[in-house]
DNA sequence: CTGAAAGCGCTTACAG
DNA sequence: CTGAAAGCGCTTACAG
């Protein structure tokens, strides 16, 4: 800048305004000075402007992988907000809540590296205490998943409880009555919306808790199948159970959805691309994380998050080929 | 930092001096100092420290889209190495080469918020000229797909050439001779050598130019089957457009692979999970993600790449369920 | 409409 | 083993 200033013949303060608009300069300096600094290429210096103004104009977004495509589609929306509001965006994948990591990007807050953070609490949360501690001090914003222990932060999800209550009732109307529920972690809200929403509907339905994987839809079938339980309707909590469900139901000879109906939640990409496709519920991921991203910059933009409101974002049946009718 | 030191009763110098251990400090002293800094919680301010060292201890990831698994996968691999090394990472999806997009992130590099870019190419790549530019000056590598133009960059693919090879041997084997490819865009580098390595064993394989995705395999076989083209075999230069492929292929009344082959190239999540699996070759994306950060960081801390060597990762035929011998 | 100077919070040569 | 002071590149009250 130094150099713009002594090339335009003026001082440093009115590169500045020139470049900040804050104070009137005159029209031909100004000009000449753009010009200058088309011409040198010049852009501020990120790392002073931040020790200046104690902002950096960046924000954090904690996933536990991002290389899940839940979790992408996550970090997609809240990069096009965060882009749109002109903000940086940092990924910090906590791989799956390794303290370690966690406690990482939480110093990233206190560091003043970024101005806030997108929280998307994978299973259990590990460093609990920590978060709550910088989320006491700094702009936090919970994305897909609350937490009890931290209601006063502001939070956006998929209404959880009515998508259960949607695909539950359309297998309800299918005519089964014997349903097995494979759900997310225990302590997650949206496994207990989940599992309350579906039990309206098969109040006596099993509840079995995987983690979200492929694998775990698959042993916790196979667990029931070498047990004779009998069902005739797995839901899964997820997508991703619900097709590890489906694998080892025709490995035991058993047809989707003529012997067995099998729904999930989330539709993800592959929902749609695997035959039959998935019948589950829609969530606009994409919008999760953009809401999160405009909640977080509205608040620090405001300095407090006092007329921050929380969001729900609607959901979706998307019936496919694995649900129909019971077998009579 | 000035708190802790009159805390302590020491100056800000030492202070500093005990967190960086660059010079001896009374162990009795620096016991105190380093109680105090915990009981404050005490972590020095990255916008200060940057300002002072001319680093970030940032690199930038640009991708296409972060919410394509496969471009996740990188991710994946780039943050866990930014990690281990103790960098943190920005991710960039430049939405597809948005222009605009794109010269934001290369002001990253400019505004010295970042030390460096991994960059990968997506499509053609809109602003090459300030690629070059910024690549002139700062360190850069090209991740999964090498640029001509930016020879002198290091980079970091897969084995193209002996992937297309290998998956074009298997076919050849199973007694395939009218074969079809379903190639990426025209410029890319792995588009090209892909071709090439299959048209080793299939010299007269059709080319048609897709854009990566789905929807573009479905078409170009709709185009195909529309005009009675003869073939046996697809080959898909990624999975994507090898499974839109079979869409359409089934759609028409034909069976994978009884009457046609399709394989594919990547070896993304899906393609285990469709059924039948897809024949296709593997890519280790994540080590693609890891080596090219891993190069990063080593030419930024060496201040110069020209010890640097490029790397081709190595990959696997993975023969699933799709690829079956030519119909007699 | 413009400039000199203080200050943001660190690091590091210089001096002791 | 320790400290006073300069300086990193900006922004902004203060003064004109």
């Amino acid at each position: 800048m130094q150099q713009i200033a002594d090339a335009a013949g003026v001082s440093v303060t009115t590169v500045s305004h020139t470049m900040s608009g804050k104070r009137p300069v005159n029209p031909e300096t100004a000009t000449r000075i753009k010009r200058l600094i088309e011409e040198f290429g010049y852009v501020p210096d990120a790392g002073a402007r931040h020790l200046q103004s104690g902002r950096s104009r960046m924000i954090g977004l904690a996933v536990p992988d991002i290389s899940n495509w839940y979790f992408g589609r996550i970090a997609r929306g809240v990069e096009e907000m965060a882009d749109e509001l002109d903000y940086g965006l940092i990924v910090c994948s906590t791989f799956n809540s390794d303290p370690r990591r966690e406690k990482r990007y939480f110093n990233m807050i206190r560091t003043r590296m970024i101005d806030g953070l997108v929280y998307t609490a994978g299973r259990q949360i590990s460093e609990m205490n920590e978060l709550e501690k910088v989320a006491a001090s700094s702009p936090v914003v919970l994305a897909d998943e609350g937490i009890d222990r931290l209601s006063s932060l502001p939070w956006v999800t998929s209404e959880n409880l009515e998508g259960a209550r949607l695909v539950a009732a359309h297998v309800r109307q299918l005519g089964h009555t014997r349903a097995v529920i494979i759900a997310g972690f225990p302590g997650l809200n949206s496994t207990i919306e989940r599992v309350a929403g579906i039990r309206e509907y098969f109040p006596n339905a099993l509840v079995l808790n995987g983690d979200f994987e492929m694998q775990s839809g698959y042993d916790l079938v196979g667990d029931l199948l070498a047990n004779d339980f009998p069902f005739t309707a797995v839901f899964g909590c997820n997508d991703l159970m619900a097709i590890g469900a489906i694998r080892r139901l025709r490995e035991h000879g058993l047809r989707v959805p003529e012997d067995v109906t099998v729904v999930g939640f989330d539709d993800i990409e592959i929902a749609s691309v695997i035959t039959p496709g998935l019948t589950t519920v829609h969530q606009d991921v994409v919008t999760i994380g953009r809401t999160s991203a405009r909640l977080l910059i509205d608040g620090i933009e405001a300095g407090s998050f006092d007329a921050i409101e929380s969001v729900v974002v609607p959901v979706d049946l998307v019936v496919r080929g694995t649900s129909g009718p019971v077998a009579s």
